[in-house]
DNA sequence: ATGAAAGCGCTAACAA
DNA sequence: TTGTTAGCGCTTTCAT
């Protein structure tokens, strides 16, 4: 179908060696004979075969990337990061999802590895643990985790979710809140919500304070309702701040106490992670821990690029992250279940918005 | 570096061809033999080279996805569609960001075509006059359009733009609105925004409106604030009811008005479009049009399957879509400068939630 | 500056 | 059932 480099050799009555040097600029190409390689190319419509070329090379010019979730923003964003340094370099981006799935990513490396991609950039459950990362080990091939915590022998890019998962405890108690409470994705599948909740256990306990609440959810909004029910039966001893392990969960959080007429953050502040920016968009104002997340991508790119070029080191990037204070938390204050109703008509504004 | 099937071979005192017949279970296979391959295969960690498979066969087993940006949700929404079905039919995914820009689709499709990717499914600005398109087609290779409008001689798939956007205009009107407006991303970028307008304008004109007020913004927050001071400068001839062509929009306008303190939706109705998850968790929850993408996705995927089969028919499918009244649009009311301040500070809840 | 030819890892006739 | 072998499209020595 499609010309090849010797359909285009002998159109121009060249070499094949010749039209390579031309096509990859390996100089060395007298002007005449360029122009005659040249004219046929076009005549011909010729394109490179990438794969012939990657055989001869083995080289794909090609990176895998395996995230989570390609619908949570936080990785679409680091996913965009990749994309553009990887781009800008001559790269592919093969791009596959977990799904949080323990086997997927399993089945994934192996697919990128099949496809001789040069290196790989990925997010696991947990990489102390990690089946997946084992079999990256053994492959030689370059990788860097993101999001993912520091684990010895790996590359990875993140932020310091212990002490920001701290940095949250802080805040809610300088606000005033005596009673906390997290809610996260589950443990096993995220490292990073762990060590927030490591962080955050922390910041309560040095405060002196009871240790919060903390539930698990799924991904299915039910379960964050659900939880909610429980955790909201009596509002005298529910926690007044609660700390969200990520930023679409904590939206959904929002969503769910506000049909439970608990007005945010007038009686329950919400504190969420991540710093997707529909959260800054949104009323109130999503509090959350921003991480750099298409920053965090373009660093685990350049990297991956180090390791193409220099060998196996290590890298290991912590970015720093921000406790942006939005409207979704406020000082605390009585939760009284007697004015529950009134108060949850009613977003106060005493907080400014700025 | 890595076992090659021929290592493998050697090892397990077979040829090559009993090797690739096992790995590929293209049977015939005694026992005994496929014993021992099995054996050598696990000794060596040998792991099928794909791009050697490639070039022999000529089909990557993998297709190309062009998005304009990775970061909205509801592309991000087509992304996974697409990516679960190439999956489980064993098809890897190369991914390419566009960012609306037209020389942008061009080099992306270039270098997926380089790779020999099997199909491509992609958003253009304009397939009426994209060179990517015309590019795609001479290639001759399987390709399906999502989200853009149907155009002559292209497969795609997609909600009925202009039917929505007279959708739209309607549900504005039923709510009294009399003064309606658009804010939308640059048409020559979006032929979906076009086609939106195109629809709202007829539902204007129609219920023998003045026209709306129709504003071009580009992709940055400023642009929105700049837009909406221009349009709100008298709020007794500004639209009561913004219609913005995508939900990410939708929501920032929602934020630039409360800044403003403009209450929505007691002084202003918005409605937006995509329907992505965010949304319906917001307060105000948002209304708009639900495309289903993660099925438009599927859709996708499957007809460029087909294609892989059947060869080059065409498909073009137009799902369907749902005007969801959310609580960002409400019935009209006067616009008045005098209350206006205090109406901001509350968010009224007569609208029910539900 | 250009050409000839040997592979890169695999599949698929064709033989046996 | 298994083996032999000729490519797939390209790069890259090594000659010239």
């Amino acid at each position: 179908m499609a010309a090849t480099i010797r359909d285009v050799a002998r159109k121009a009555n060249v070499s094949v060696a010749t039209v390579s040097r031309y096509v990859n600029g390996t100089y060395k190409v007298r002007g005449v004979t360029a122009e005659r390689v040249k004219a046929a190319i076009e005549e011909l419509s010729f394109r490179p075969n990438a794969v012939g070329r990657s055989l001869s090379t083995s080289s794909t010019k090609s990176i895998g990337m395996i995230i989570p979730s390609i619908s949570n923003p936080v990785f679409a964003d680091a996913v965009s990061g990749v994309s553009d340094v990887m781009r800008t370099e001559g790269y592919s981006l093969t791009l596959a999802s977990s799904n949080y799935d323990v086997t997927d990513e399993l089945s994934a490396i192996s697919t990128l590895l099949e496809n001789r991609v040069d290196g790989i950039i990925l997010t696991v459950a947990n990489p102390a643990q990690s089946k997946a990362l084992s079999m990256l080990e053994k492959s030689q091939l370059p990788y860097c985790m993101i999001y993912n915590q520091p684990t010895a022998g790996h590359s990875t890019v993140t932020v310091d979710n212990v002490a920001a998962g701290y940095d949250v405890a802080r805040a809610m108690i300088r606000l005033g809140h005596q009673r906390l409470g997290m809610i996260s994705g589950k443990f096993a599948s995220s490292d990073r919500a762990y060590a927030r909740r490591t962080g955050f256990l922390k910041g309560v306990d040095e405060a002196g304070l009871e240790p919060p609440a903390i539930v698990e959810v799924g991904y299915e909004d039910e379960q964050v309702s659900k939880a909610l029910e429980n955790l909201y039966a009596d509002l005298n001893t529910a926690p007044t701040a609660l700390f969200c392990s990520n930023d679409l969960l904590a939206i959904s959080v929002i969503g769910s106490l506000r049909r439970r007429k608990i007005a945010v953050p007038d009686q329950v502040s919400v504190i969420g992670f991540d710093g997707i920016s529909v959260g800054s968009h949104m009323y109130p104002a999503l509090a959350t821990v921003v991480q750099p997340s298409k920053e965090m991508g373009r660093t685990a790119a350049r990297h991956l690029l180090e390791m193409l070029l220099n060998g196996q080191e290590q890298y290991v990037s912590i970015l720093s992250h921000i406790l942006r204070l939005g409207e979704s938390a406020g000082p605390a204050c009585k939760l009284d279940p007697a004015v529950s109703q009134p108060l949850s008509q009613n977003t106060s504004s005493k907080r400014s918005t700025t």
